[in-house]
DNA sequence: CCTACTTTTCCTGTTT
DNA sequence: GAAACAGGAAAAGTAG
């Protein structure tokens, strides 16, 4: 009800870098179409082999820099000034303050630090198995409902590989174009290889009775409702 | 341990 | 016929 805006990690990041599944097994063989993985490149790069905590200020700089060419952000509405920092200071930026030092961009540089955090965190987990609990807690990384999940992956860009697609972004009416996808991507968050649309779907009609979610009449089209925050594009 | 709440699982029936 | 949608029920998971 009240949760406070914790933000989650996107999915444990199965697709960038080192997949945890593979992209049959994740999206399915039968399949149609074929990964537009033009999002790709944040792997091998720098940013994802240097734990953001070591940036230096310079480092900081040219991340701004890379995600403007990278995501197409538009640089005018980064204050730099804002982001004269070291690796350190950016980790422990909250997503407000992202918002605040750059409006809509910063939300989301803010999903991009924290998924390249995550992903740095996992492969730790899995080299060392298990890392000090400590790294996950300082964001909030852990918590998050199937809504929220839903939502960051909206607004995540490089995570998305068109799973979500927004319908109407000022409404908040979204579609899922690839159900079994999401489910995985869903199960691969809960650690639940036994997650199927049908079943997260379920959760997200239980969404309609406390107005996290608004029903819309289309097959597999969705709409934020009035309990549902942080999906709007210029409100934080 | 208890409680409240969310999500998962399963199911039967309906709609597209 | 295949996928989705609808919810009821109950079990399981989680936060506090």
């Amino acid at each position: 009800m009240l949760d406070s805006i914790t933000h989650s990690t996107f999915l444990p990041n199965t697709m960038v870098c080192e997949p945890l599944m593979s992209w049959t097994e994740l999206f399915g063989t039968t399949e149609d179409y074929y990964p537009s993985f033009d999002h790709q490149p944040v792997c091998n790069s720098f940013w994802t082999s240097v734990h953001p905590e070591h940036w230096s200020k310079h480092d900081v700089c040219e991340w701004l820099q890379f995600c403007c060419d990278q995501y197409k952000l538009d640089a005018n509405c980064i204050s730099f000034s804002h982001f004269n920092i070291n690796g350190f200071q950016l980790c422990s930026m909250t997503q407000e303050e992202f918002t605040d030092a750059a409006g809509v961009c910063g939300e989301y540089l803010y999903f991009i630090l924290q998924n390249i955090m995550t992903n740095d965190n996992d492969k730790a987990c899995l080299r060392t198995g298990g890392m000090k609990s400590q790294e996950s807690h300082s964001h909030g990384l852990q918590s998050s409902h199937l809504w929220e999940f839903v939502r960051d992956l909206l607004l995540s860009p490089e995570e998305n590989c068109g799973v979500l697609e927004w319908e109407d972004r000022e409404q908040g009416i979204f579609r899922v174009v690839k159900s079994e996808a999401l489910a995985k991507m869903w199960g691969q968050r809960k650690r639940n290889d036994r997650m199927t649309y049908e079943k997260l779907s379920r959760a997200l009609r239980y969404y309609y009775k406390t107005g996290i979610l608004e029903r819309i009449d289309r097959r597999l089209v969705y709409k934020f409702g009035k309990n549902a925050h942080g999906w709007q594009e210029n409100k934080l």
